[in-house]
DNA sequence: CGTAGACTTGACCTGCGTCAACGTGTGTGG
DNA sequence: CCACACACGTTGACGCAGGTCAAGTCTACG
């Protein structure tokens, strides 16, 4: 635990900041929570499914997804997180079987223990609340994402991600077109429950129509109306379960 | 807001208290939660799409599932909520766009208002702790769903989610073989992904197998160990998900 | 005893999976 | 600076789980 990673929270507090109303104080007492930096290379299962922790993960920089698997070993991505997102904060109030965390490219994280965050939690009500609304938002997209699978074919699930990723890039009610997203193909389908091949064959259709292009890493939306009207995406309704309008605070 | 119905909210600090250690003194301020009974009938949807709510609503008894859709009107039920659950308690810390409720069948609830619980919550930092816990069990039921619509066929999804189903009736680590779960073929393929036709087959060979079968409103289930490998239903980890082996306790 | 909603069944169709080969880019060691 | 390897992307041929359409049949309820 070294006090000089202390200010890289600065990344999630204006998350969390963004969504509930917190004081000065609670502000300091966040950025002061102690923290352990890791830097985990690509392509790494950094928690095991099933796995029982004692620390939730800040992503610093990089890109990390939950998943789970069939008994068979094919995986099911059920989020994607990005920096400033706690990845597992949920596992603070419910550490067993919390799924597995990967990192799809470089990224550093940083470990805060659940020891911490009850104690700041126990001093500062409020802060409760924020992570618990946090963790109330990646319900809300995971949400989504049920039905993304459930009822939607591959166009349609893949431009709908994308629509996803953009916005949580994105700052207020800014898209951004234009965003990193380090993942495989292979990863695509994980997040899709899609194969690699049909992933590979639907983006070269989205290509051909000039909506997105997936290349070295980098996403490239060339027509965000044409991409929404194809992901069902509904901006007022995401808009309200990534960031809601008005931050919030009801406790005490 | 009637006194009388007070006494109702048993079913629902039962469920609480079995994830979550209490005081004696916060299980009365949770029984002395002012409440709203409302009966109503089978197939209504009383949450909207995007309503936004100022209460939470206890499932006392029926059948209640939360759902969303596509543009195109395609249902997808996310997640059903047997008596004792409290069916949006995340709507508390975020209250819009939180999906749609319907009953399955008649049912009776319980409104709490947001603003009870925030002061509940206020008062008794491990109350709020033990709702947030509350709310992830519910997040780790809806991870599993997307490994199941995303990941699994026909007849492991069905089995999935009568497993999951025969376990939130069970108490402790009884499986109840033989359970209520009053939904048609097409609500049971809204909440799998899956047409009403291809769920009366799956259904068909499943009786046929010996495996369950699902008549009047029930569900018996007549060999679990094969119910359970179709399913690829774990029992230590699902047991996990809903009903953690050693309720716990942090804040203050 | 009629009607409406759910269940059942059959015939046919298609989106996506599977398998298998080949292209392409990037990093590494010589 | 080349060559080799390895992982990823791309493409084609073919099969199948599940969707679609349509025609009944059952069952609860007024």
């Amino acid at each position: 635990m070294s006090s000089r990673d202390t200010a890289s929270l600065q990344i999630f507090l204006d998350r969390l900041s963004a969504r509930s109303v917190l004081t000065d104080e609670e502000k300091s007492a966040i950025l002061a929570l102690p923290t352990r930096r890791e830097d985990i290379k690509a392509r790494r299962d950094f928690v095991h499914l099933k796995q029982e922790t004692v620390s939730s993960c800040v992503i610093v920089s990089g890109l990390v997804a939950r998943f789970d698997q069939t008994v068979e070993g094919e995986r099911q991505i059920v989020a994607f997180h990005v920096p400033g997102d706690m990845a597992d904060l949920h596992s603070a109030v419910r550490p067993i079987g919390t799924g597995g965390l990967s990192t799809m490219c470089d990224s550093t994280i940083l470990h805060v223990l659940h020891t911490d965050i009850f104690a700041l939690c126990a001093r500062y009500p409020a802060v409760a609340e924020a992570l618990w609304r946090d963790c109330m938002l990646d319900a809300a997209v995971l949400a989504q994402w049920v039905v993304n699978v459930g009822r939607r074919n591959a166009q349609t699930r893949l431009s709908h991600l994308f629509c996803e990723m953009a916005s949580r890039y994105g700052t207020d009610r800014e898209w951004v077109l234009d965003f990193p997203f380090q993942v495989t193909q292979g990863q695509l389908a994980d997040a899709t429950g899609l194969t690699a091949v049909h992933v590979n064959r639907t983006m070269g259709k989205l290509r051909l129509d000039a909506v997105v292009s997936h290349r070295r890493g980098k996403i490239k939306i060339h027509d965000w109306a044409r991409l929404a009207r194809l992901g069902e995406f509904d901006a007022d309704y995401l808009v309200a379960d990534t960031k809601p309008d008005r931050p919030e605070r009801h406790f005490a």
